[in-house]
DNA sequence: GAGACAGGTCAAGTTCAGCTTACTCGCCGA
DNA sequence: TCGGCGAGTAAGCTGAACTTGACCTGTCTC
């Protein structure tokens, strides 16, 4: 019968792209790797690996076990899953990443929450964009992905994992302090002639904010392209010009910006992403539920 | 993780009923075994097997456990008929059992037909019962189950099993020898006051044949119960009474006995039963097919 | 082209998971 | 009451799977 443990090592090899690379995510030496999958060939009586210079390729054969290796994993998956929720069982390690802002502004509570309810489980935050933390969760290197979303952005490729919306997040005009002559909701289009302070354009915040200015009837007068949404704020305080904030970035920190919601309101979706066959396993049912209590809890700096 | 090993040998546990039984299927000791589901408590962090007696049965954790286990012996099985029949590999051993008429009547031709084609498989036959065999598929101690079914029976229980009728087999009424002025299809009721050789009550033929009457308006006049189609030969030769025979158990073999299709016309389908994980391994693939030859060139005594 | 490095493989030695053997324990039936 | 049977335990053995340290062969750099 073919090895259970040696298809798994296959896997890993077509993953990451190399018997070393497999090797150090299984920890052990790529010797053994190597060892593991020629006997794995001599099982399955065909050829597996092809060399293509210094590295391997999988034959078609082996890209096939491969896809059964995924099922088989699966289903070993949820057995355990299965069996934990049987017992109702909030223990081990649970992995999650997220992306900076919600890193730093969700993450904090939730994890303290989740420690308090469950003292055996052990929790492990990475902060990476959506599109890391989702080759991750496929990697199985998390359990939880914490991505946003934008209203325009399309939705990430799935893969076959699963998505659960939490919360949504507004995006606000920053002004600078003393602009006290304004309140309430802001049109864009009423500052088609102020300096911008945009996020990168390559990011989620920057596409949207571009867009909306367009679709406002203007393109922006882009001053900077920054990253952190503090640098964002700093600029902002020192009257340098205008910019998108979500609220999470504002969230439990005070700034001296005039913070506005928009007419029309935009705002991000943020959303948890799991694997499916892990989904009633009592780590994973615990933090989606804690997620959820912060999403309904979660009261925006200003509501418009 | 959860041990792969350990699970199958949970599942067979909980198959066979006992730690020895399943031990020996897997010929190994009970001690192995005894000792593996301890560890396999261990890792599932539960209870899985409670003492009654000086047996063992298995707890509601243990039998959630069974359930995966399938799926993922099913999962490895699939991997690998799916690798064979990549390769269009015929190779192996085909266990199959037949009832004992297909046995006699079917097997021989499609065996040597089999090993004429693919001279590395190996076939076994044993010859059981309808029922006895599909709990043999289900146990994995064959691959292919020739079982009957009459018209009338009971589709039998399938339990996840795939079935493949591939002929029908006409049924007879056998007549002593000599009557000779009868000619072509009869019918029963034609046969109200005779005596009746009756396959046994339990057996599917000997309960389509009573059922046969009683629609044709009579109870038979039962004058024996014989198991063996041999011995019905030999009795209506003897001239002690009329019975039904089905085709196969007169096909290949001269009878003094004179045989009629009966009107309306009777049969039993007979069909292959298979785990569906092996559909598309070469070697099943390539039983079916020859069984489907048979049942395609099959040529009834008489037509009716 | 020479040298350095990196990925893969091979051979030999080591470790430990999983087996057998030999025993004990407790239940059941004669 | 005793003999046998099924399950569990302890001790020892075997081999599957690992590491170590070699080598080979492409690739990159100078």
């Amino acid at each position: 019968m073919l090895g259970v443990w040696r298809l798994q090592l296959l896997r890993e090899v077509s993953r990451r792209g190399s018997i070393k690379a497999a090797a150090e995510a299984m920890s052990i030496t790529p010797s053994a790797v190597s060892q593991q999958l020629a006997i794995l060939e001599r099982e399955a009586g065909v050829q597996l690996l092809k060399k293509s210079g210094r590295r391997v390729l999988l034959t078609d054969a082996a890209q096939l076990l491969v896809r059964h290796a995924d099922t088989i994993t699966g289903a070993i998956a949820a057995a355990e899953a299965d069996l934990a929720s049987m017992q109702q069982l909030v223990t081990g390690t649970l992995r999650v990443a997220a992306f900076p802002t919600a890193a730093r502004a969700v993450m904090p509570s939730v994890m303290t929450a989740l420690s308090r309810q469950h003292p055996a489980l052990r929790v492990t935050l990475r902060d990476l964009e959506a599109a890391e933390s989702l080759t991750a969760l496929q990697m199985d290197e998390i359990d939880i992905a914490i991505v946003d979303e934008y209203d325009e952005g399309a939705r990430a490729a799935d893969g076959g994992l699963e998505i659960c919306d939490f919360m949504r997040d507004p995006l606000y005009l920053a002004l600078p302090p003393g602009t006290s002559e304004i309140a309430g909701a802001v049109a864009l289009s009423d500052f088609r002639d102020a300096f911008w302070i945009m996020d990168t354009e390559d990011s989620h915040l920057g596409q949207v904010t571009l867009r909306a200015c367009r679709v406002s009837g203007f393109e922006p007068h882009v001053r900077s392209n920054c990253k952190d949404f503090s640098v964002i704020i700093a600029l902002v305080e020192a009257g340098l010009g205008v910019g998108m904030l979500p609220g999470l970035a504002i969230h439990d920190r005070p700034v001296r910006a005039s913070i506005h919601p928009t007419d029309p309101p935009l705002a991000r979706r943020i959303a948890s992403v799991i694997r499916p066959e892990r989904r009633s396993h009592p780590m994973i049912v615990s933090a989606l539920a804690e997620l959820d209590r912060f999403g309904a809890a979660y009261a925006p700096p200003l509501s418009g």
